[in-house]
DNA sequence: CAACAAACGTA
DNA sequence: CGTACGTTTGTTGT
């Protein structure tokens, strides 16, 4: 840790204007007509720095109005500034106003400049014992440069911070910090209209200070100045003492105010979104509250991964430069020789890759350049983009790996994707659009041209996605460290892209001719059954319509109504077989036959019109899909294919392996969740049962019951099993009851039983949602985070709800993150052993690979070796596995 | 035509 | 009144 506090010091006015000039006014506007976009831009650079340097103490200093003691002297100073943009009007009051409901002090001091305020402060709080890191777009400010004091000063044209201390003003100017001042005074100061020595600019004015020292000892050594420059310096050197009068800062100014006062706290949540919502600004008030709420809390409580995994926190270190990027750099369009050149001088490039009817387009970017690639790449271009030593950052590694893939070239040195940042940062958010994230956390309101306005010789640029890419990463990634998200990140999400764009890639072959003739069948069974159906209640009507079914139930039939929803009774599977169990009218028989064989039937036909040309069915993962960790899988959906009715297994029976490779193999975790609970539950019966390995269910049931477990019957042993998953899903009595036909006494005394015999697990479930409710998130054994808001809300039903969530969050998320690692191993491991058996689909718990003539044997082990081992928990991690002709073979 | 609800398949 | 998904269908509302 870094011994030292630090204080961040702010001239507002300073950085207010530079917002201002950034971000289009018309682009944020309150309804009654209040410009808020200097604000706006102003609290995101805030939040920027605050996120990337971690300062403990914060003050915001303002010029007051009316003249300071420097316009008191020279009237003139300052008086080339142009009158304030109307637009800017009421911004300051705002802006001070979100200050104070952000507990940020602010400071003003009549006759004195911002610039003294911070001065005087710097070098208080430096002699306390403070960093300080002064924010300033005035130069004046690099005086105040020391061991301790740096100033972050705003770069011309991209709105980078440049870190300025000694070294960096040496570098930048030949001098040291504390001569900047004696510079300045010679060489004048237009935005302050201070005119200097005419003839003097900073590269004259430096060599002076190189020799001379300082301002003093080249005025009275002036004579000795040759040329035109000497006699322009011997005529007005009272300009030069003029100026350095003017920009020498006030250091021993009286603020009367305790550093104490300036230390960053947890905000006010009411008083935020008050100031705030007068704005109205959203995700900026959820930035700040994320960063002000609950970002200073580290620990959780859930358990820590092993330390290996985990990196120490890392606050005290920031990322080099504060990015708060502003400015879009224009695009140029190069050709791919002088694009190479550049990209070989860069470290790292933004990139972003497009697809068009002639091809691929490509865009690169770092801070200050934008390139595009619009004639055509060579292997040059192609050797670049799978070097692993080029670094590159853009936005869905895995979409632009499948895209590049498609077209014959492959990429590798991905640094940073900002999707996979974004999702970590926040797993619920309901969609990942790359303006919205850019919006959020960079507070740029991005303009697109109109996509419908096709012009078709105008392609579009994919510079400006590269740039955004390159812009948010930073920023986002830094947050991820701060979050000790880095390890999710770094060691699961982004190779888990590689492994999954290699899945899709490769795809799943299916026996279309098989699948055919089951729609054939089905097609047949349902037009019968509906024709049967139809004969017993004498009308046709369409089978699925919730409405008419209604009708023809409730009151053609007169049944009575089974759970009421908001259309109406409920006409789903449940409903209708309890209606069968008192009615035994024999329509309901057809109808729930119809119901399976239409749903099964519709399933068909959607696999059928996914494959592709090549036969096969290439899902799409998404790997923002969940908000516990889990993939989702879409276009089709392979993590739905029936598995439990018989004619499911039909189905199955379609997905084979690919030519040239002799079977099909799964291989999957039996109760993986149930052992993570387990594991971080350290409940002692439970870890138990998993290590004697006989079956679980029966194991805890005769705890539970207290018989030998050969006597555990096969009705104990479902209850048993129905209340342990239930447990994983917050289940409570009253669902219990439900699901297992109980009474309310005998489903409560079921539970207290399990809980006397694993009262660990109790303690568990509490301990995580009690700590979920202190800081706001839950956190998976690797350290993935879910957000919840909930767990406080007034509403029963909704902080019931997230409550369950959050029961379950870490133990799924958990399964989420081990499942993912070993895929990411065993991907590895067939590369690097060279075999050529493919991984093909992932269902949560389960891998599919097709496998290589010859190497079932070394794959099974493998794949049991690297999921049996991939972490190692307090009970062993079971994995079963199976080969055969099909997915269904191979099932167990 | 879009958005929603209901239904139902998986882990 | 048990978590996490995606897809289809019918219905409702613009």
């Amino acid at each position: 840790m870094n011994p030292k506090p630090t204080l961040m010091l702010i001239d507002g006015h300073s950085l207010a204007f530079r917002a201002f000039y950034a971000l289009n006014p018309s682009n944020f506007k309150t309804p009654d007509g209040q410009h808020t976009n200097a604000v706006h831009g102003f609290i995101s650079m805030l939040l920027n720095l605050l996120e990337g340097e971690k300062p403990t103490h914060l003050a915001v200093a303002f010029d007051i109005s009316g003249p300071s003691f420097r316009a008191t002297e020279y009237p003139e100073y300052k008086g080339n500034r142009g009158e304030t943009p109307p637009e800017f009007f009421g911004q300051t009051e705002l802006l001070e106003d979100a200050m104070e409901s952000m507990n940020i002090k602010t400071l003003t001091k009549k006759d004195y400049e911002a610039d003294d305020i911070l001065a005087s402060l710097a070098d208080q709080a430096s002699e306390a014992g403070f960093k300080v890191l002064v924010v300033s777009g005035d130069r004046d400010t690099f005086q105040l440069i020391s061991d301790d004091t740096t100033i972050l000063y705003p770069v011309k044209g991209v709105m980078n911070l440049a870190r300025m201390d000694d070294a960096a003003v040496l570098e930048r100017y030949g001098i040291h910090a504390r001569q900047y001042p004696d510079l300045a005074a010679l060489v004048g100061e237009t935005s302050d209209n201070l005119p200097g020595i005419p003839g003097v600019g900073p590269k004259t004015a430096a060599k002076w200070l190189q020799q001379h020292g300082d301002l003093k000892t080249i005025l009275d050594n002036s004579a000795e100045v040759p040329g035109k420059v000497g006699e322009s310096l011997r005529e007005n050197y009272e300009l030069a003492l003029r100026n350095r009068r003017l920009n020498h800062l006030v250091r021993d100014l009286d603020m009367g105010v305790d550093f104490e006062s300036f230390r960053l706290t947890a905000v006010d949540e009411a008083r935020v979104r008050t100031a705030f919502s007068k704005m109205h600004f959203k995700t900026l008030t959820e930035r700040v509250l994320r960063l002000r709420g609950i970002a200073g809390t580290q620990t959780n409580g859930l358990g820590s991964a092993p330390s290996a995994n985990r990196p120490a926190p890392v606050q005290e270190k920031a990322p080099k430069p504060a990015v708060a990027t502003i400015e879009i750099p224009p695009s140029k369009d190069l050709p791919e020789a002088e694009l190479m050149k550049w990209l070989s001088s860069q470290d790292v490039v933004g990139l972003e890759i497009e697809e068009t009817d002639n091809g691929l387009l490509f865009g690169f970017a770092s801070a200050a350049t934008r390139i595009f690639l619009s004639g055509k790449h060579s292997s040059i271009l192609a050797s670049w983009l799978a070097d692993e030593s080029k670094k590159k950052v853009l936005f869905d590694y895995k979409g632009t790996k499948r895209l590049l893939m498609e077209h014959g070239l492959d990429i590798d040195g991905v640094s940073d994707d900002a999707l996979l940042l974004a999702y970590l940062l926040n797993p619920v958010r309901r969609n990942f659009f790359v303006d919205e994230l850019v919006e959020e956390y960079l507070g740029i309101a991005v303009t697109r041209s109109d996509p419908n306005q096709l012009i078709p010789e105008q392609a579009i640029d994919p510079s400006l996605d590269a740039w955004l890419a390159f812009s948010l990463a930073p920023i986002m990634a830094s947050q991820v460290l701060f979050q000790n998200q880095d390890s999710v990140y770094r060691q699961i999400e982004l190779p888990s892209s590689r492994s999954l764009a290699l899945m899709e890639s490769v795809g799943v072959l299916i026996d279309a001719k098989l699948l055919q003739s089951l729609f054939d069948s089905l097609s047949k069974e349902v037009t019968q059954i509906a024709d049967e159906a139809f004969k017993i209640i004498g009308k046709e009507i369409n089978l699925a319509s919730p409405k008419q079914l209604q009708v023809v139930l409730f009151e053609d039939l007169g049944m009575k109504g089974t759970k009421s929803l908001k259309t109406g009774f409920s006409t789903n599977a449940a409903a209708l077989t309890e209606l069968f169990e008192q009615t035994g009218h024999p329509f309901l028989e057809k109808l729930l036959a119809h119901r399976d064989s239409t749903k099964l039937k519709q399933m068909v036909e959607t696999l059928l019109k996914a494959v592709e040309e090549d036969s096969k069915i290439h899902t799409t993962y998404v790997q923002t899909g969940t908000s516990t960790g889990r993939l989702s899988s879409e276009n089709p959906n392979l993590q739905n294919i029936p598995i439990r009715n018989p004619r499911g297994a039909q189905i199955r029976d379609a997905f084979i392996a690919s030519k040239g490779f002799e079977s099909i193999m799964t291989a999957d975790y039996s109760q993986i969740e149930m052992r993570i609970m387990a594991h971080l539950s350290e409940d002692p019966g439970l870890i138990e049962a998993f290590k004697a390995g006989e079956d679980l269910h029966r194991f805890v049931g005769s705890r539970i019951f207290g018989v030998k477990p050969q006597d555990v019957t096969s009705e104990m042993r479902a209850q048993v099993k129905a209340m342990s998953y239930g447990l994983v899903y917050g289940l409570s009595e009253y669902g219990l009851a439900k699901q297992l036909g109980l009474s309310n006494a005998d489903a409560k005394q079921l539970m207290k039983d399990y809980f006397e015999r694993f009262g660990g697990v109790r303690r568990y479930l509490a301990k995580v949602v009690e700590d979920a409710k202190a800081v706001g998130y839950t956190t998976t054994y690797h350290g993935r985070r879910r957000p919840f808001d909930d767990l406080n809300s007034s509403i029963f039903q909704v902080r019931e709800n997230a409550r369950r969530a959050a029961l379950n969050a870490p133990i799924q998320g958990t399964a989420a993150d081990i499942m993912k690692m070993a895929m990411n191993q065993i991907q590895d491991a067939i590369e690097t052993k060279e075999m050529q058996s493919r991984m093909l689909l992932q269902v949560h718990d389960e891998l599919v690979f097709e496998v290589f003539p010859g190497e079932a044997k070394a794959l099974e082990e493998l794949v049991l070796d690297k999921m049996s081992n991939v972490v190692k928990l307090s009970v062993p991690l079971d994995v079963q596995i199976g080969t055969g002709k099909s997915w269904d073979k191979a099932a167990h």
